[in-house]
DNA sequence: CAACCCTTTTGGATCGATCCAAATCACGGA
DNA sequence: TCCGTGATTTGGATCGATCCAAAAGGGTTG
């Protein structure tokens, strides 16, 4: 697709708006050819000789032409634009996401619309119609908690791709879906911390009911099954802010059986987590050991390092967004569930056995 | 403008596509009217019968009609969409940015492209140009480095309204501008560390050269000569992540002159200069004063408090989407410069006179 | 009953590109 | 010279909404 020139019409520079504005019949004229040959360069068509390509992109420059991709819309039924919704864009781990998907979508040319639903699934009916209304090629749908199945399974009916992110609705991704191996991240911290000697090992929950919250709920029970720790299986579910997670883990503490290691639903959760065991003097890692997920930059830069399980929010945008631009080009190929490893890193919060005293510093 | 309906067509709920897509022609023969009493329903324009309204929604409804926008900007010349680039939405005081950004439009019915530019001025310039291209309504562009004057100037010309947010290109601002009031911020906090009886305030700035690192460097320097400390006015530059505060900061305190109080281009660099002191095994607050610049949620729960120059980028998110929708409204009104004030939250990193021991907890 | 006004409705032109079938061109071979 | 063939180019219809000037309906009034 065309690249535009970048300078204004070279005449009258200043003042007033020149009354005739830019489109492939004034090319056509200037450059002495049909609009059906200026509509073929525009689209990069091999079908137009060389030279006649260049004479129209000299005209469409000269100019100050500037392609109208809502006339092209029109016709041909693509936008190259790309809608995305994720509940709170200030969150790391989502900025981190968009950040990949931008990557991706800007060396295809595309551009991404994109929305916050702040979890609401009202809120997020109104964006999806919003974004159907502006025809994006495709949607990225991390979707609202308490989001009906029904939502998802109209895509299809209604012709636009959609790729769920992170979370799906249902049990199992309707369509396609991209997402991070977690429960296998899980599996790993708790035999990383059976070996150091944990054995009350509790996960720091969230309170809603969504896939991404379920996943973590049953890959730490399976992984304590495993690890002959049924009994030990603490379950603590509240809010997930970094705030939240330092008042959860200070009461938690002060209970009667404070754990010894905290596997936490997010890094935002863990790094509160750190801060409390602070608070109480007690030394992450060696009184009590930290996990987060996500494996935010922070979370390698805390003090002490942060183990973390790395979602890498980056690559899942980047997977995403090819994901989608596979499937607009391919409507009805099979649908894909992709699912990348999330490594766990192991750091200072999880370095030491269970009981070891700290070393002065 | 409308608002469609939000279930799929009721009849073939399955399987196949029905071959006719319903457009303003199927509604209006549904409902026995014209084509033209549709479109002006679907404007919510109050022209129509009541009686009318209703017949014609109903009739939309029941043939799950999505409006198309695109086909009505080709005639209209409103897109109902706005581009937004900023160069990283990874950084915590940007997505806040755009957080406040998407809640405004959501609520004038707009929708964002979102782009990162990277701070580099010929992404920038591909990114304006496939922001023309889809005709957005306005811009709000906080520019990269080293972004040649012409391109802000150019906007006039080619009618698309322009708002710098955070940064402008040259002095002062050439159209509309959002921004905060670092330079008071500054003061009030080299007046505060004044007070607590420091006197070698560094400032650990940009190494860029872009207006928001300039007004910080000369908010610093007028402040320090206020104060009488010319003598003591020291700029640093460096990189501005959390880790080059980090090193930035462990290099300068090992210095032979170590400052007693830090002032950091944002929070960012501010907490890795906490981590830094801590590693060093100084207290920052007692031993070290350090004031950081955005007060991102962490400043606030970070060990100790981090005293932080509010920029508020939500409300600044907020009041630049506000601008950009006034202007789209009246292209030809007075351009305005609007800067919001950044109170100095004063926490931990400064609460304590210099010298003060620190108490054991 | 005609003239007039106000409210509603309407047909047709229009926005700026794409699609497609058909026209044109250039050139070598019969 | 005429024809076939492949490479280019072209006119006109089309996508789905909006705009506008004009028409139709429905009272009221003189």
């Amino acid at each position: 697709m065309p690249d535009s020139s970048e300078d204004q019409p070279s005449d009258v520079s200043e003042a007033a708006s020149p009354p005739t504005r830019v489109t492939l019949k004034e090319i056509a004229a200037h450059a002495s050819v049909s609009r059906s040959t200026v509509s073929l360069v525009m689209q990069e068509s091999p079908l137009v000789a060389a030279q006649t390509r260049e004479r129209v992109r000299a005209s469409a420059q000269a100019l100050g032409y500037v392609y109208n991709r809502g006339a092209a819309t029109l016709r041909s039924a693509r936008t190259s634009t790309l809608g995305v919704i994720v509940h709170d864009i200030a969150n790391p781990f989502f900025s981190a996401m968009v950040a990949g998907i931008d990557e991706t979508l800007q060396r295809r040319g595309y551009v991404p619309f994109l929305a916050t639903s702040g979890d609401s699934p009202e809120r997020q009916a109104r964006l999806i119609a919003r974004l159907r209304e502006q025809r994006v090629d495709a949607l990225l749908l991390c979707p609202a908690e308490q989001t009906p199945a029904c939502v998802i399974a109209s895509f299809a009916g209604w012709h636009m791709p959609c790729v769920e992110v992170m979370r799906h609705v249902g049990e199992t991704p309707h369509g396609d879906f991209v997402g991070a191996d977690i429960p296998s991240g899980i599996a790993a911290a708790v035999a990383h911390l059976f070996a150091q000697g944990h054995r009350r090992v509790a996960l720091l929950a969230g309170a809603g009911d969504h896939s991404a919250d379920r996943q973590r709920v049953t890959g730490y029970r399976e992984a304590m099954q495993r690890a002959g720790l049924e009994t030990e299986i603490r379950v603590h579910r509240g809010e997930l802010s970094r705030r939240a997670g330092l008042e959860r883990t200070l009461a938690l503490m002060q209970s009667p059986s404070a754990p010894t290691a905290l596997i936490c639903h997010n890094d935002l959760v863990a790094l509160g987590a750190l801060l409390a065991l602070q608070r109480l003097g007690l030394e992450a890692g060696h009184d009590c050991a930290v996990v987060g997920i996500d494996d935010i930059d922070e979370a390698a830069l805390a003090e002490p390092a942060l183990t973390s399980i790395a979602t890498q929010p980056r690559d899942i945008g980047q997977a995403a967004a090819e994901l989608a631009l596979a499937r607009i080009d391919d409507p009805r190929g099979d649908r894909r569930r992709i699912v990348l490893p999330a490594p766990l890193e192991i750091r200072a919060t999880t370095a030491f056995p269970l009981g070891t005293p700290q070393e002065s510093s």
